[in-house]
DNA sequence: AATGAATGAGGTTTCATTCAT
DNA sequence: GATGAATGAAACCTCATTCAT
């Protein structure tokens, strides 16, 4: 929680609740718009609709803003992975990639500025998030395993779940390439494809299977 | 080329380039320990071994010596590639995208800071950087082309590419995650029976195949 | 008006005119002694009685302590002439020369400042300045029309309101030489008589009078 | 003498006269267009046609520039003076007073800078400079002296003098509003004329004559 | 005598943070 | 609880001057 994080002057939690959305809502299009660094407090405080000392009476320093914002993406991605890709809902692989890419795909913005950003957090807000993340990635794991026939190490299963997870942000961070080509749905077409049908290669592949 | 996009008032040429490494050099490390914003010129100059008036001999703005790293850092990348993923020279695919993740696992470092850093160049750098990326995909796309069997869509070329690429960066930037698990071996071993192999999956795939 | 001119934080209108006057009282001394450009903001400010940072809630720019310190004084000079030479209240050229030129006494200084720093203004606070100076002319020439006897062109009434605008900075810029011989008293006499009299001349003049 | 106050390490004098007039020739350009402060060393050097090391063979000091270029226009006006307005030579005091102001018309540039940038000069050097000016306003006394008629109090001389030679550089630092209405022509004609005439007022003149 | 690379003091300006109201 | 004026450390950058070649 958020709260236990960054501590605030303030004693209603409810008015504290209140003003970091206000000032997550705010922060987060500054941030997209020119990253953290090249944010001043000053335009945070006046894009979240109260003053430069307002805004200090709920959080300590400027970088307690960004993991604000890091938490806020990740709490609502999480959320709606959880929502999209429920393994006990889900009910094949191929739909919970679709879901997947398509809710990157709606959080674009917000997914570019946490994968950017990230690195400007002091060291303890960077494993909590990272640690967010290793639990998303978990979601796809499961997801895998669930819907994967014939055994299959926990590695390979880790992997593939780091490929689509990266995949998915990839449609974020790299679209002045992909998105010239691709549409959203044609990108999570002929990735879902790629994924289940493998290469077809000239040569023989290697046929030594130790696995 | 570096030299034309950063003036410097230095007339010697030979010079210039030698500063400039000493430069690029030094600023990288300090990149990769804290980011290009809370890195200072004072702290660039030190490194780089000469005092501060010098330093602004050879560039115009602190930004200059961003671009100057990123393009040291993607010629040296595009050199390596050239030199190991050669269409012509490689015998297969799989050799070759061993040979660019062991780059890219050699290049760690560099490959994060360019990775997170590009978008705190201005706007036409961030273009001739971003040219220079299309150019390293394209060269996997020839690789790719060159040794696949049948008939196989541009598109789809240019996402495994993408695919391919990402996920040799993904080595460095994920490192926390998967560093943990895999040797570079095995990523490389693994992410290559992925690509060729694709998914057994225990339901039906679609049947549609248009391609 | 300044405020138009030189944007500032600070909201409080009151306080904005409060501190910009304790600015320009600092700096117009500061300017007396050493100049504009020897001047540093930092003297600017302990001058002002405030920090560096405060000063630069007032302004943008050095070159706006500039500009708000010519505006200052013309604003000033220009009002004691408005009162001093109003042609409505003086009852002759004389008198308004007279007190014309001891109004130039009382602010040598500034004068002088305002004077030898236009130049280092940006072009367009230029224009606005020399506008002012403009009006103080037109003031004179105004004078000079209503108690003139005889027809008189308007380049003559224009050319004389210059040359007495003129010599009243003069006694200012040339205190070196001037000073020395004159005192104010002395000096507006003879300038006067000089205006009113003319030159004998051995010689005959000229006799083509086109006027 | 220059060459008595600027030292040079230089031992050729014949060198060093001719290094030095391709600098203040060079330099005055830039002081007329950027004014001294803004004029960089590098610039002049490059305007001089040599380094910035040979340019430090020359003078000690930036300053020194100032003070070659101020002496060099203080020495042409002077020199172009005593051809012009020669006691000896000249006719009648128009004819010396529509010299000087046609002198002053040729001149405009240099005397904007020589001017303005005075009070930028080292306190000796701007003495040195000053002692030039008060014998070029002799040279005026002189010619007024000899071509008046009837007896004429030292002072009266004295201030004629100056009028004069202020009027003549006002023409150049006030072209802004006098050279809209005038050419040098007109404005030499004129001023010649409101010096011999006088001005005829409504009133009665002060009749207490004590010269 | 000429060069131009190197230097670093010092200038201007920004901006996170505080605290009195 | 909210405000915003005040602060000053510290950032970037310039440029007069030196000195080895």
């Amino acid at each position: 929680m958020a709260d236990k994080q960054v501590p605030s002057t303030i004693k209603d939690e409810a008015l504290v609740m209140k003003r970091r959305n206000q000032m997550v809502k705010g922060a987060v299009t500054l941030f997209i718009e020119k990253g953290f660094h090249k944010t001043t407090t000053r335009e945070i405080a006046k894009a979240s609709g109260f003053s430069i000392g307002t805004l200090y009476e709920y959080i300590r320093k400027k970088e307690d803003v960004l993991f604000l914002v890091c938490d806020s993406i990740y709490q609502r991605v999480k959320a709606r992975m959880e929502d999209d890709i429920d393994p006990a809902q889900v009910s094949s692989l191929i739909q919970a990639v679709h879901s997947y890419f398509y809710l990157m795909d709606e959080m674009q913005d917000e997914v570019v500025v946490m994968y950017q950003e990230v690195k400007s957090l002091p060291k303890d807000a960077q494993d909590y998030v990272l640690q967010k993340e290793r639990e998303m990635v978990a979601m796809l794991e499961e997801v895998i395993r669930k819907h994967i026939s014939g055994p299959c190490s926990e590695e390979k299963v880790q992997l593939i779940a780091n490929n689509i997870f990266v995949q998915g942000q990839m449609w974020g961070f790299r679209r002045w390439i992909l998105q010239r080509t691709f549409t959203i749905e044609a990108y999570a077409d002929l990735q879902v494809r790629l994924l289940l049908e493998g290469l077809p290669l000239k040569e023989k592949r290697p046929s030594g299977n130790k696995e």
